[in-house]
DNA sequence: ATGAAAGCGCTAACAT
DNA sequence: ATGTTAGCGCTTTCAT
């Protein structure tokens, strides 16, 4: 490996003076830098930048905390944040979870030990006592998509508002019987999007029916089997609210399987707008949640907390849902 | 922060025992030894991973660079390194190149300044002399899902055998007239799908149409307009054979729009099998590549040539694709 | 078994 | 403007 060292030799200066050569900020004879240039170019060096980090402190590297790369709402998320890290000089560590909090906090001790300079964390666990130490340990952390009261910095989605507008909108293209597949309430997203559903009833006097509610947290079914058993009910609704695209594809697909058509017999909204939902046939009525612009943004709110090291006011940046009507509602 | 010098000097012993202490691999006084523990846990203290990786050269750390974590290809491939890598200890820096050569080289020098101990490149640009550069410098290096001759370690899919069974499938159920829906042939990957394609007309003694080999290379249309010209044309195919998922649903739209059905008029059939592809209707008969498996298999393969010096023989692991017979075949 | 000292490659304070 | 020195936190000879 060739180190300063071997370049301050092959120019005939010291080390120093290579370094603030290359460095450029400070003040170096022109001649002398010429002869530095040439020795680099020579060399072929390259700077060790793990000697550096271990001087100044400062990785310029940030870990990013996903429970599942495979879930198709990360990729988005992810190259919003590698695009501007990149850009800023950042690089990003991708820590995958599997969902698993054990997996999380062994990967943040890890990331410590390595002097990262900032977290972005996406994952959604109920227990985040972890994530509030950092912030003690004045680590700098963004959320993403998930929040923790007004204590830590994030950026999410205003998932009520996203949820309220589905449903308002098939009120309004005078649906009235109106269900929703919602996922585990216990998080907060889909406690929102949950709340959003029933103001919107509210709001238009649509009382909300039970056995309307179906609850679609456990296994992987995707919304498939309790649309299934709405529908062998008999209680036919005249639209549904899918929580996640996936489950509007789920119902979709029950609702085919039972003869009925989609938007004609029964209208259904999704949420999230993955790249896949305006190729399905029917295209995807659903919310679009702007998933690259919030991945950038929540890279820059790090890159900022990471700049200033005093303590400074906690954002919660909360984005704006938006309706995409293509050919699954009528 | 707290260093080994603070557990030192709170144990009453000097740095170096903590470090043996703590490393397991020296024999310390069990006392002693207690004492260091004792102190490490009072103190929190987390050993400086970059301060160790200065030392003995080496970070435990990995590049992978891929083209666009957006496309739907690369989640499952980024899934099977990772977990391989984090159960063995090594974490992953994600490098997304945007699909510019550019960026694949700043990357790459950035990461090698970082002293990554390796790399995994699942890019597929034709300038592939900085990959080559690599290999003189004895960086270990693994390509996946492209290859350079035998002069890189690799692991990718059969294409040629993958296209060959599909578009022998479809000649057993009796199709006759056969489009191919192909990417840019300067892509290996493509040629090589490409050849798999006339092969198997050929060895069924069916002509090879030109007018049957659509180019979808240029724009982002996905198969849609190429497979539109072709029924203008009216020289209408039984079978399509589309050399990705995506140009597959393209060609399925553009043919119900043409109010013919799928699979009755024309057969349709995928390359990837990416995860949606069962979701779509019809769910989408398709070739299947066991992408995960063969990122856990890269980055086993990476760590293997990471803990050996000296040089190794070259291998290419070559992946069986799988017929994944769904319903847009007849 | 343990401590002292040197050094990984770099930069910055200090000296000239 | 440039060289000398010290030190980031760790491990590893070399002594003892």
């Amino acid at each position: 490996m060739v180190t300063i060292k071997d370049v301050a030799k092959m120019a005939g200066v010291s080390p120093s003076t290579v370094s603030r050569a290359i460095s450029g900020n400070i003040p170096v004879d022109k001649q002398t830098k010429d002869k530095v240039m040439k020795a680099v170019k020579v060399l072929d060096y390259e700077p060790n930048a793990l000697a550096k980090s271990l001087k100044d402190g400062k990785t310029n590297t940030i870990g990013l905390i996903i429970p599942n790369i495979g879930n198709q709402l990360f990729p988005s998320l992810v190259k919003g944040v590698e695009e501007v890290a990149r850009k800023s000089g950042y690089i990003v560590i991708l820590c995958n979870t599997e969902n698993n909090l054990d997996i999380e906090k062994k990967y943040l001790d890890k990331m410590k030990k390595r002097l990262v300079d900032g977290f972005i964390v996406a994952t959604a666990e109920a227990d985040s006592r972890h994530i509030l130490n950092m912030k003690d340990e004045e680590i700098p952390v963004v959320l993403l998509v998930r929040h923790l009261e007004d204590k830590v910095d994030a950026v999410i989605l205003d998932n009520f508002k996203g949820a309220y507008d589905a449903v308002t909108y098939l009120i309004i293209r005078e649906h009235k019987k109106i269900a929703i597949i919602n996922g585990r309430v216990e998080l907060t997203l889909y406690n929102e999007r949950f709340q959003g559903y029933k103001k919107a009833l509210e709001d238009a006097n649509l009382s909300v029916d039970n056995t309307y509610i179906l609850d679609d947290s456990v296994g992987e079914e995707n919304g498939y089997s309790v649309t299934v058993n709405l529908l062998k009910s008999g209680n036919i609704p005249d639209a549904i609210f899918a929580t996640t695209d996936l489950r509007a594809l789920g119902a979709i697909r029950a609702i085919k399987d039972f003869g009925y058509k989609v938007p004609e017999d029964i209208s259904v909204i999704g949420f999230d707008n993955l790249e896949f939902s305006k190729l399905f046939d029917p295209q995807l009525t659903t919310v679009s949640q702007p998933l690259y612009s919030m991945g950038k943004l929540a890279m820059q709110k790090l890159i900022k907390i990471m700049n200033k090291k005093n303590k400074h006011k906690v954002i919660i940046d909360k984005m704006e849902p938006e309706l995409i009507i293509r050919n699954s509602t009528r």
